[in-house]
DNA sequence: CGGACAAGTTTGCCAC
DNA sequence: GTGGCAAACTTGTCCG
């Protein structure tokens, strides 16, 4: 039988087990910290007087406001492909 | 006028607006690309035959238990200074 | 017209809206009063001694551990899984 | 050596402890019940075609206004006994 | 799209 | 009473 799906266990498989979730782990630390990094950001503006909540609505507006412009950057290659496609 | 809580910006605080925002949005990007990269590793781990709902619950499980193992040191710690032992 | 997604209300609708605010608010009031018994029993415990401090940590530890208990039973039960051990 | 505060370890003052936690775990089981109720009551809301979102929305303006009025009240009995006490 | 999980936001509590 | 910490609730994301 097959080791496909892993449903029997073969030595291979305990291994490849153990380094995705080690892989997985390690990767979810460095996000962890990014993110308290993140939080130290605002906690140090909040103490040079900027009001944190305003600052991550601004952080969050600046976000949509990137993707609205991918959005129609990507809407604008759409429309000229379709008139390339006119064109040619 | 004071610029006591940026009420009104002047220049230098402009500028530290704009520092701190910048630097959250590279922050976040990083953030963003390794939840990037553990997506990747979850979908190689699925190409491989692992189910990938039981690899994140098993990644869980076991932050929970990491965090657990911190608690139960901590217990220990604090029943020892309820009950006025000291073990320093 | 159809009273689906209750978008106007017709009188029953309006019975069964009152009927689940009312269970809402009841049972808020019921997690309101056990919040103030859980003060209440703190307090009593201050007053005889006790540092509320020290009991909040010790209580919100032997939580997070009970949770830890939990963990890894699934955990096990989780590994075998993945591992294709049938456990029954 | 006395035992106020507990400092040093009488068997009394465990089995108070003791007392003390289980007392705080049963509530805030209670808690727990009730707010998994909660949810309840929001899930068989939903699956009768309510938002939950917007009832959500409705439960807690409706909080508000009770404490509004309840504010309201206390706000006339202080006018009252003011006036009650210019009248004396 | 609908439910599960994580992130973010808000609220309440305690210490100073 | 203010500010920081921890818990709860809400919102958004991601997978099936």
């Amino acid at each position: 039988m097959s080791d496909i799906g892993h449903n029997s266990l073969g030595g291979s498989a305990v291994e490849e087990l153990r380094s995705i979730v080690e892989r997985i782990e390690r990767l979810e630390d460095q996000k962890s910290d990014i993110a308290l990094d993140i939080k130290d950001v605002y906690t140090e503006a909040k103490s040079t007087g900027f009001d944190v909540k305003t600052l991550r609505k601004l952080v969050a507006l600046r976000r949509q406001d990137a993707e609205s412009r991918k959005a129609a950057a990507a809407m604008l290659e759409t429309y000229a492909q379709a008139l390339g496609l006119d064109l040619i």
